[in-house]
DNA sequence: GAAGTTTATGTTATGTTATCACGTCTCGGG
DNA sequence: CCCGAGACGTGATAACATAACATAAACTTC
């Protein structure tokens, strides 16, 4: 159902999540951070994935790796991954994802394929951001945004050709 | 908590209400659709809180004027009412808030006060929106699209400077 | 106008997502 | 050595949402 759930492309990610712990591991020291065996095995689980996993599934990721099976323990992870830019929480899924640029600042924008259930990370453009002119001119200042588009990806649109 | 919610501008809701409601009755009939006694009183809660209302306090006041009080109830007048644009579901909050703008073809984008819980709907430029522009550079179709913000509406970032 | 179809509503039950409250442990500072 | 902060585990519960089934009204097809 899921084939190549990356931005809608293909490739090899044997490496990219050894890539990306080791990234969060570095980044987190710097900034102090705390990157603790969860929260570590959280990112690895959600990298490992690569898709949109529910709470309760990371939890019982968690669980069978030893650690602890109740609720509280994937939230906990997951709130400090999203706090901090590792990992996205998708509204619409009620779903958390790793972060597919962590380090950068960005107002990610998140594109859903309700028939892969692929979810892409899209780059947006600050500068011309539709939110921000809201926000300029209605006076609201915004401290956090959640763009989310629901739809086909082309793999889809393409097979639905066939 | 919340003075006045409506776009963060005070105004007189007395009629307004009643001006929605008749306007939805006529919509719905012209569009040979069911604008239901349960319906229409939900449309009238929502209209009348102005607010992001949860789906389980829609169904309390639903079920004090006699309708039925189990979930189902609420969820199905709340799906209908989102489905033909005349209310909205705010993923961020898990509630829903009556359509300031019916009948317009448009892709809301909400506005969230952390402070006063206002909610406000702000019109996007279909034209140059950012999620069009994502589309077209990815190839995905959007079917549906959420935009969301949170943050301190003008009133709230006023009142703090006191 | 009887039989079947669709749409809406109600109810019971259950599933899914998220948080609270409390106890323990560990680590670093005073 | 004691203390406070942060992290983690656990039990309990809250909050949000849907499945499955029964009933009733409106419509339509013969």
């Amino acid at each position: 159902m899921d084939p190549n759930p990356i931005g809608f492309h293909k490739h090899d990610h044997s490496h990219c999540v050894a890539d990306a712990v080791a990234e969060a591991d570095r980044s987190c020291r710097e900034a102090g951070l705390q990157l603790t065996p969860v929260r570590k095995r959280t990112l690895e689980i959600l990298l490992e994935e690569h898709r949109a996993l529910g709470a309760y599934d990371v939890l019982a990721r968690l669980a069978e790796d030893g650690f602890g099976s109740q609720p509280p323990v994937a939230y906990r992870a997951l709130d400090f991954l999203t706090k901090h830019g590792l990992a996205h929480k998708i509204e619409r899924l009620n779903a958390f994802i790793a972060c597919a640029h962590p380090g950068d600042i960005h107002t990610p924008a998140f594109l859903i394929c309700t028939s892969c259930n692929a979810v892409a990370e899209a780059e947006t453009d600050p500068s011309h951001s539709l939110l921000s002119q809201i926000a300029e001119t209605t006076g609201f200042h915004i401290s956090k945004a959640v763009l989310e588009a629901e739809g086909t990806c082309p793999n889809c649109i393409t097979d639905a050709a066939k």
